[in-house]
DNA sequence: CGTCCGCTTGAATCGATTCAAACTTAGTGG
DNA sequence: CCACTAAGTTTGAATCGATTCAAGCGGACG
């Protein structure tokens, strides 16, 4: 619309990661301000992916890692027998792919669960650049083992804790970075199916949607569909970390 | 014994990674012949740790990630409510402390569950160590990136599979690892208690013991307390892939 | 307007847990 | 060297949370 600023479209589109408004979360806040255009040089930024469309899929060659720039990915693994198992929910400003660093085929399936827009990164190159900027490697570093931690946590949540702990625990994660984008904490909407969450936290469908019920009654939030609306979030806490107390498992909640 | 080698006791022991029998799948794999030294002038190697011996704790500051030559340790993580979550069995050959790599903090606690040696790589000198060697980075984004699949396989078993294909898929990981390093599959002992196992795995102690049981029944294995013989691989193979036709839920096993 | 898909709700079932208790093994001290 | 305790393991019976199966509901879309 209006006339358009002459760009040469033939040029791959050069991205200008320090005019993003997510770089303070993604890649660049790790390199120095002059070495950003080396980082630039090797991203294909801003790729649009349609609702359902696979980014990549489990066993095939390894090509790139992505961020994500706006809309939210799933990724999940696929047993011989054809289960899915969903590993992870990706939203603006975080890294998918990390679990195929280092691999020649892909770990899992990346998949968009609503218009997307990411940044590629080819792991060749953004592994070459690790060697040249050391901060660079060091928060490749930092991000997979935080994949590992977050990993172990949802190991804990499934083997350890009941269906509304596990739920409470999804929510406040998702509000926490929701707010680290400076977006509502408290409303918001799901960027995915009860069927994914269901999955992802090892329930049945049937199960999550008992759950959230059960907390619009306690008047702890209220939900419509994939609309969200945190009432009380102390609440939500409370349960996450009634694990402790019930663990002791005297008394009653 | 007998007449002792003349070693200077005062220098630092100066490691051989080359002669140490596990470097086809320790670290060294991954350096060339020729940068090797560079590899043992950083670990120091063969430190003893006691059964039950903490190597590191959850939250203390990082100093170094730990291979293991001899032995075995068990990670785990503790809630603020204090349960413990067992998130990895560490055998000979396999890097412990790679979920902090990146960190300032340990993300897990790392215990000897036996008589245990350990070599020890300072984290810095290993981040430093490894801009110099492309194939060293290469290998340790590799290592972590195996992690975290390893990882997510184990959120899938605790989210999808009974007790019975858990503890299946325990034995036939621990049995491929002992076979790696030229050992017995079939015929081993177990480096850990029923109660870590039945934590790892997300069950009660009671139940990994009437799986045990109840797998001696059908003759698939044989087991006096921590002595495991394999009786029947593909019946445990069977067991773990089960999940495939059991998913379809039609007749009955 | 009717079909499909995602979500919700109810009732019955089941696997695993919890509680309780016996048993085995290993380690300690008399 | 054996008794004795502590820790780890096994077994049984009752209970419970979540699943499964079945059905109804609402919105989206051709």
């Amino acid at each position: 619309m209006a006339k358009a600023i002459p760009l040469r479209s033939v040029s791959p589109l050069k991205a200008s990661c320090n005019q993003c408004s997510l770089s303070n979360l993604c890649l660049p806040l790790a390199v120095e301000e002059n070495d950003l255009d080396s980082l630039e040089n090797i991203v294909q930024q801003g790729k649009i992916y349609n609702r359902g469309e696979h980014v990549f899929d489990q066993s095939s060659p390894i090509r790139s890692c992505f961020a994500v720039k706006s809309g939210s990915i799933k990724t999940s693994i696929i047993t011989e027998s054809g289960e899915e198992q969903v590993t992870g929910f990706f939203m603006p400003g975080e890294l998918v792919g990390l679990d195929s660093l280092g691999s020649d085929q892909y770990a899992c399936t990346a998949k968009a669960l609503e218009r997307t827009s990411l940044c590629e990164f080819p792991m060749d190159k953004l592994e070459e650049l690790t060697i040249k900027l050391p901060e660079l490697q060091h928060h490749m570093y930092q991000l997979m083992s935080k994949e590992i931690q977050s990993s172990h946590q949802l190991a804990m949540l499934l083997s350890k804790n009941t269906a509304e702990e596990r739920i409470a625990a999804l929510l406040l994660s998702l509000s926490s970075r929701f707010r680290r984008r400076r977006m509502s904490g408290t409303t918001f909407t799901l960027p995915m199916p009860r069927n994914d969450i269901a999955n992802f936290l090892g329930l049945a469908v049937e199960t999550v949607s008992r759950v959230f019920t059960r907390f619009q009654s306690q008047g702890i939030l209220r939900a419509k569909g994939r609309e969200v609306e945190l009432l009380d979030v102390e609440a939500l806490q409370t349960v996450t970390h009634e694990v402790s107390k019930q663990a002791c498992r005297s008394s009653q909640s």
